[in-house]
DNA sequence: CTTATATATCGAAATAACTGGATATGGGTG
DNA sequence: CACCCATATCCAGTTATTTCGATATATAAG
């Protein structure tokens, strides 16, 4: 919407000199957002949010070490009580974590799967950039 | 800062049992984030930080296909030209991708490593979800 | 049934992020 | 030099996120 296709096919066409190919280019390059899952995108984002913030990275790390409840993250956090809890419904929602109760206590595990991959790949990339 | 070891001592006691076993799991809790390099964590929560919005993801996808300038990825995803240049400086700053300048143009393209792993990673994770 | 404890949820203030129009910058061209 | 165009930056309005104290819920124990 906030784009007119018109001057879109102009600018293109300034950019590669010819006309219908500038309409064919804005076409293809049109087809592949469009063609992409927005819903998915949505779900994908969340999951990259939950992972954006630096007392959810150490809730992360604490758990690689296994099963822990809320009251033993938060004096690994160093956080009170209630941003613990925040943050560990976020990390839940996001499906990176597991809760299991457990009479009066809520245990937190990392879920199956590619959540210590996707903490490894960060850590790669960071030291590739340095 | 937020909690006073002695309460958690004390919290860690009513779980455990044990006080002594208690301030020691105290302290094995702390030393596990206070190995973590602050500043380290930082920049990892920048990059998923970079990733975790879906306009940004869609560039992303586009980048896949091959290098491609702003005026080419503001078509794509359909947004102004400030907003298309902002969400790049960001995914630059990130690491992300990589600029070239050729003229008046500023042609993008993904940095080499992790970026794509990092996608096709987080999308395993969605469909892990459903 | 009362009390204590662990956790979740609420509410409000502070902070950060996104958006898009307006303006600045800088290269290319006549 | 003057003008055009691609891109970056600035700015202001809006919306989301973080934070933490206060309160609610739920389980266990006396």
């Amino acid at each position: 919407m906030a784009c007119i296709p018109k001057e879109a096919v102009s600018r293109m066409t300034r950019l590669i000199g010819d006309a219908d190919k500038a309409e064919c280019k804005v076409n293809k390059l049109r087809s592949i957002t469009s063609k992409l899952d927005e819903k998915e995108i949505e779900v994908e984002a969340e999951i990259f949010k939950a992972l954006a913030d630096p007392c959810r990275l150490k809730i992360l790390s604490l758990l690689r070490e296994g099963e822990l409840c809320v009251c033993e993250i938060m004096v690994g956090v160093d956080r009170p009580q209630s941003s613990t809890s925040h943050h560990l419904s976020i990390l839940k929602d996001a499906g990176l974590i597991k809760e299991r109760k457990d009479g009066r206590w809520s245990r937190y595990r990392l879920s199956e799967g590619a959540v210590i991959d996707m903490l490894n790949l960060v850590k790669l990339m960071n030291e590739a950039k340095v």
